[in-house]
DNA sequence: TTTTTTTACGCAAACGTTCCCGGGAAGAAA
DNA sequence: TTTCTTCCCGGGAACGTTTGCGTAAAAAAA
């Protein structure tokens, strides 16, 4: 099956004009007679000519269009994160291509050639979180496809970067479960690379050394899949549950990470916020249905995504080489339910 | 800032040799000789070569990418469903553009145009609930386009469709209901002209009578953003609950149809499911994470991604014109939990 | 040796577009 | 009348590939 369109050299023969003349007068040019104009324009307008975008592409060597990796986007940060994406592209002309990684490495690379193959103009990324090794993005970058990352970020490619202030959110969210009388705070997060864990990390003990409580790696677990396979979250809670020093709260780091949590509590029996406080990095709408309501940080994940590609495209349709990067870091917001506030 | 990338004619150019060799050697010709073969091989390895896309798109005036279009990908439903539709499509050499309508038509007619005018090889659609004028897909398809509707699909297009079962989802939904003793059914569902709010209107509405319970259609509520705007949904339950038959059940057609009632039913002080049942047509993965826990259908998500994206490419790579079309019907999935079933 | 066949490769066109360059016609300046 | 501009427009190359056709050299057959 095939779809036939309508080109520049059909109206030509049609109006016994030449496909350059025709050309000219559909980009208005100025050597091209009113009269000319006018008929090539009617035409086109008439058989509905729409340009070949692919045929410009071949011709300007840019296609338009930008590839974003990330994890998942049946996550709530990344399907929110799209939404600004998209929000801003389509505005200023270009298409988007999604992959996932689904956390795997190997498929980051794939997904990612895949797209440096399609001629993609440039990158939008989230690091998958079992990529320790950024070569794929390293080559890329250095035959000068523009890239900006968002949220999972690195710092051996210098570029634009968007992050959330995951520092602050994590320093607060242990600050305000030590003013509730928790002392035995555990963090469940990502892969120890991640910058968005070390980030989170720093602010959890900053916090608990400000004031005055130990911090204690063993109530630190790693989810090195992000969550994406439950087993090991669960795994990560039964170690904390039999251990000797039980945590009586809990930071999660992410939105999965999050409802299993909840979910293996529940199932435990143990009763929240009375036995276990627990505080989610989640974007979930819905914090107040959950039972009991969620304490959570949002991520202001579509501006991030938005930030993130004015980045990329200035990037893109800068003239000269950019040799300035900026890391911009936006708040997140905090909201104290029913989770983590003893009654 | 650009991206060059090596040709078949830096190629042939380093080795001496002409362009067309060189693709031919690239393709395995078997007019190439042998060596000839492996020194092309080995230099295009060497220096990393990758065919243009675009070029390659331009040629065969086919793009190797297929559009989708839906709602918004912040939604359960269709964010499964588009994993569902990548895991294929990957595999078959398909990229995926994703477009949302937000459910509007005016941005439905203006994806679906930009898609098309992207030389896109067919469209994968599920229609917005703002859409009862269908033309712009009616001329794409009569100039060949291959589309496949899963979902929200229509009769006026005669082309595959996967739908999931939402008459029996809807009988079952409302049966279980009676069953437990309600009586006054409620349900708030999407535009009327959509398909699937056709189909659970006549489960439910036939459930209704089979069972002896008369059919009012004052119980029933039509959200024509379907659910993207919540005040739609309040007004819908404020409308039902001032009313003189006040309901004692709800079936809540979507996802965010389903967190707004909950939410306005918890605002309310009503008790679920004492004062009031809710089953609710939502893929969410945290039904047990509500209090009470959310009896829910849910939606062969990921299946009908697969199928549908399956139906497409076969259209595509069809040698032939195809005039046999079918609609497949996936199963859905009814899980009892707390929340309509009375202690 | 001559003729035929095979092998291995190059040329050029085509996909749809833009744009440089060149040139004819008409009008203006000499 | 001749020369110079100005105004319009067409020819053709280029972007990266594939592919039909042509052909020189080598191999096989006569």
């Amino acid at each position: 099956m095939k779809f036939e369109s309508i080109t520049i050299k059909d109206i030509g023969k049609a109006l016994g004009i030449s496909t350059s003349t025709v050309s000219r007068a559909l980009r208005g040019s100025h050597e091209i007679s009113a009269e000319t104009k006018k008929q090539v324009l009617e035409y086109a307008e008439k058989v509905n000519y729409r340009p070949n975008p692919i045929a410009l592409s071949l011709k300007e060597r840019k296609s338009r269009s930008i590839g974003v990796v990330v994890c998942e986007i049946a996550n709530n940060f990344f399907s929110q994160a799209i939404n600004g994406i998209e929000s801003i592209a389509y505005n200023r002309g270009y298409h988007v291509i999604i992959s996932q990684s689904h956390e795997s490495y190997k498929r980051e690379v794939v997904n990612v050639q895949h797209l440096a193959s399609r001629s993609v103009d440039g990158l939008l990324v989230s690091i998958s979180s079992e990529t320790t090794n950024l070569a794929h993005f390293i080559n890329l970058h250095e035959k000068g496809l523009p890239i900006v990352f968002f949220d999972r970020v690195t710092n051996e490619i210098i570029t634009h970067k968007v992050i959330a202030d995951n520092y602050k959110a994590a320093y607060d969210a242990t600050v305000h479960l030590i003013n509730n009388g928790y002392k035995n705070i555990a963090h469940i997060t990502f892969a120890p690379f991640l910058s968005i864990t070390q980030e989170r990390l720093a602010g959890y003990k900053d916090a608990l050394v400000k004031n005055g409580l130990a911090y204690n790696e063993r109530l630190v677990k790693y989810c090195t899949y992000g969550g994406m396979i439950a087993e090991e979250i669960e795994a990560a809670l039964s170690n904390l549950f039999t251990s000797t020093e039980k945590p009586d709260a809990i930071i999660a780091a992410g939105d999965r990470i999050t409802t299993c949590c909840l979910t293996a509590i529940k199932n435990s029996g143990l009763h929240i916020p009375h036995d276990i406080a627990i505080v989610g990095f989640t974007n979930s709408n819905i914090p107040e249905l959950f039972a009991p309501t969620l304490s959570t940080i949002r991520l202001p994940a579509f501006e991030m995504g938005q930030v993130a590609i004015e980045l990329l495209i200035n990037l893109i349709e800068s003239k000269r080489p950019v040799t300035e990067f900026e890391t911009k870091v936006l708040q997140t917001e905090f909201v104290i339910r029913e989770s983590s506030v003893k009654v």
